[in-house]
RNA sequence: GUGGUUGUAGCUCAGCUGGUUAGAGCGCUAGAUUGUGGUUCUAGAGGUCGCCGGUUCGAAACCGGUCUUCCACCCCA
């Protein structure tokens, strides 16, 4: 043993258990995607750099790992460049490809590539890895999945209101119940950027009123400042600081206060719309919550902005988002494609359902009989009745060797084996099998022939 | 990318202002118990103190660098 072997910052590796729970995440997202009439694709896990680059603007394109080119790269750099040494002007001709950043921009790739064969509307999940050279925090990595379903291809808001549906059967069958989906909309952010007369400073606006929860009021309006908002535009905003009551009040609010706005008040008819549809519907265990400082990466929404927030008591950045862009097809050339979609981000999710304890304890039980392996004979017999368990279904194991039965049952114990089958000499003899139940210690004979006895028992 | 923080046994952590052979609990192995785990008792094995260099008679401890962890920015899931 030279030197002890690591992974790099950022990354992960993945024990039995844990694969067990995030299979158990997985499942549940999955099919619940299915039930909304959303179809699986998956994308190459690294594209040509020209395709992510730009995408996600100069923070973005930082965080974008790059992939060297092969052979003798470096010698085919001219000494003008090399010379240089500006990694912007050097990287492009060292490195043509760079690992997926994120899910939706390799879609709208997808979309365009493949624009001829499908059929719209149509919706589509995803669920692969993504990579970004950021610095890992908690609930932040380098290497992370990422589970998104979007809708290309349908105006109608009847999207926005399923996708919050589908948050809510999502987050309601993982047990996750409290959670919060915040809604908000990028008219309804233009719009008051037009009314307090800051529409050319939208993106420093919204980004600074996103911070209102973590930085307060007065955190927001020094960044405003700081940004080259007015004091007198940040003051008529000032109202929309402190908005409070049901989402019905907080909207005839903002009805009032984007009159003078079309693009601003067309984003509150927007939000009532959903909002009046989910109320007539009802959610299961989320809450529809108006949040108007929500503002998200503004790069490509164009209209409902989503968010979903851990039950209260959770220190937990957001579990999940999205939104509706217009025209997100429109940069690989094809015009005039809306969409909206949601992401849940499964890593973060984890660390909530294991912070709550909501991860169901079968999970783990990734054996549900052993044989214990008294030697040669026995053990063939056991074979024997092991393959018919397995041929019904039930995850069955026989120990290896004739060791030690106290350790052949510390190590039941420690697989968290519910049953084990001792058949012995003498069971041998008389053609029976003791089985034990782990949990409580008692033991019960059976036959060789009233398998089917067990199995029940077992599937039971 | 900026500022800070962390690293000692498989795991969670002690280890005082530098001073012999670096400790505990849990886990592991063996025995008490030659057909029974989860409880108990006894014994044992496990560590180039993240890595590289420096200061010193002497470094786990002090200094520099580097990697890693976590945190605040930035940004975001």
């Amino acid at each position: 043993m030279a030197q002890k072997p690591s992974i790099p910052k950022g990354t992960r590796d993945f024990s039995p258990v844990a694969v067990g729970k995030r299979n158990y995440i997985f499942d549940i997202v999955k099919k619940h995607f299915r039930t909304f009439g959303f179809q699986p694709i998956e994308t190459p896990s690294f594209e040509n750099s020209e395709t992510l680059m730009g995408k996600y603007g100069d923070e973005g394109d930082r965080l974008i790992f790059k992939i060297l080119n092969s052979g003798d790269f470096i010698s085919k750099v001219d000494d003008v460049t090399y010379s240089s040494k500006k990694s912007s002007s050097l990287t492009p001709k060292i490195s043509e490809k760079a690992l997926r950043y994120d899910l939706t921009v390799p879609f709208a790739r997808y979309v365009v590539m493949h624009q001829n064969e499908i059929d719209f509307p149509f919706k589509r999940y995803q669920i692969q890895p993504v990579w970004r050279a950021d610095r890992p925090q908690k609930g932040r990595f380098r290497e992370f999945y990422q589970c998104d379903a979007d809708v290309v291809g349908a105006n109608s808001l009847l999207q926005e209101v399923e996708l919050v549906q589908l948050y809510d059967a999502v987050f309601t069958d993982l047990g996750l119940t409290g959670t919060t989906i915040k809604l908000n909309n990028r008219k309804i952010l233009a719009g008051i950027a037009e009314v307090i007369g800051a529409k050319n400073n939208l993106i420093n606006f919204t980004v600074a009123l996103d911070k209102l929860d973590k930085i307060g009021a007065e955190g927001v309006k020094a960044e405003m400042l700081a940004k080259g908002i007015t004091e007198t535009a940040i003051e008529k905003a000032a109202p929309l600081f402190s908005l409070k009551g049901s989402n019905t009040e907080q909207l005839s609010i903002l009805a009032e206060f984007l009159a003078a706005s079309e693009m601003g008040s067309k984003g509150v008819e927007e939000l009532v719309f959903i909002i009046d549809a989910i109320a007539a519907l009802e959610l299961h265990s989320a809450s529809l919550a108006i949040d108007v400082t929500l503002a998200r990466g503004l790069n490509y929404y164009t209209g409902a902005i989503f968010e979903v927030a851990a039950p209260e008591g959770v220190k937990m950045g957001s579990i999940g988002g999205g939104g509706r862009y217009d025209d997100l097809t429109g940069i690989f050339g094809l015009k005039d494609v809306s969409g909206v979609g949601i992401s849940f981000g499964l890593d973060r999710i984890y660390l909530v359902l294991e912070e709550l304890d909501l991860f169901p304890k079968e999970i783990d039980r990734s054996l549900q009989v052993l044989f214990v392996n008294f030697g040669e004979k026995e053990a063939l017999a056991s074979l024997g009745l092991l393959t018919q368990l397995r041929a019904a279904g039930i995850t069955a194991d026989i120990y290896p060797s004739s060791s030690k039965l106290q350790k052949q049952f510390k190590f039941a114990n420690n697989r968290k084996v519910p049953f084990v089958v001792t058949i012995g000499a003498n069971e041998l003899a008389s053609q029976n099998l003791v089985v034990k139940n782990m949990e409580n210690g008692e033991q019960t004979t059976y036959g060789f022939k009233e398998l089917d006895k067990l199995i029940a028992l077992l599937l039971g």
